[in-house]
DNA sequence: TATTGTTATACTCTATAACTATA
DNA sequence: TATAGTTATAGAGTATAACAATA
């Protein structure tokens, strides 16, 4: 039967559920989803940022965000703090456990790359993310709202 | 800050929530969604072919897939007949009027690719497919059950 | 026994509007 | 006025268990 050969858009949500569920497995010894993954990190790279810059360079809608960083709070790995200087944002960063939790993920992530890896080859891999990068600039993209 | 370069996972969800919302643009015209023409689609390549088929060739779980067929049965663009050899399941197929929707719905697509392969070019289009083959065939895959 | 289609249910992700408190 | 965070809500998509009818 196997519909729909050819096109991009089919091809790519095939191909995102496939590395989804992997990479959702490699991290689910930690409790962690995904999406968790990608916020704990980018707090790490950004201490001190806001929920609004964070979940904005996410890709999420702030109202989302709430619950998700409230999860990760409730949990120990994230603190929020109101910040001195705009009394509307708090300022996030990762607590020690956050970081120590952040450091096995990556390292299950790693292990999870590897097999993206060893599936394309190094070459292969680097195309793939050239290519994806160049989609994401698809004119009118970016124009959720 | 742009976080998170260099992840495969991550980078696929970005770059196939782009192309879904510009083909789901492309395809709202007809009120139909991106899921929905991949069905009609499949059901006109496989005219006969059961809901358990069809549904398991998309990737689609049977019981979620009863809301989809009744939906496109009662806008009147599938026809479901009973089997004559098997009375469990039941024969889709497009209607006259599916079939017309399907070809206004295809060129539709048609266009929105077109705008895939301004991105990436000829070449990179066909790149990107070999390369999510490759990644929907990563060991393990397919045994979400 | 096994399979098809179905119902019920629940969880995740996403989208929007409206509110509060601060700026 | 505009922005940060919040609440409420609704719509998709997805997952499992259990059932009736049929094989």
């Amino acid at each position: 039967m196997t519909p729909l050969t050819g096109y991009v858009g089919y091809a790519l949500r095939r191909a995102q559920q496939t590395i989804f569920a992997d990479c959702n497995h490699a991290l689910a010894k930690l409790n962690l989803r995904p999406g968790q993954f990608a916020v704990l990190l980018t707090i790490d790279q950004n201490p001190g940022a806001s929920q609004s810059s964070v979940s904005a360079a996410l890709g999420i809608q702030k109202a989302n965000f709430v619950a998700t960083i409230a999860d990760l709070e409730n949990r120990g790995l994230v603190r929020r703090r109101k910040s001195d200087t705009d009394g509307r944002t708090y300022s996030l960063s990762l607590t020690p456990r956050g970081r120590s939790l952040l450091q096995h993920a990556s390292e299950l992530q790693s292990v999870h790359e590897a097999r993206v890896t060893a599936q394309l080859g190094n070459e292969g891999r680097q195309q793939l993310l050239c290519l994806l990068e160049r989609l994401m600039a698809l004119p009118g993209a970016g124009q959720l709202k």
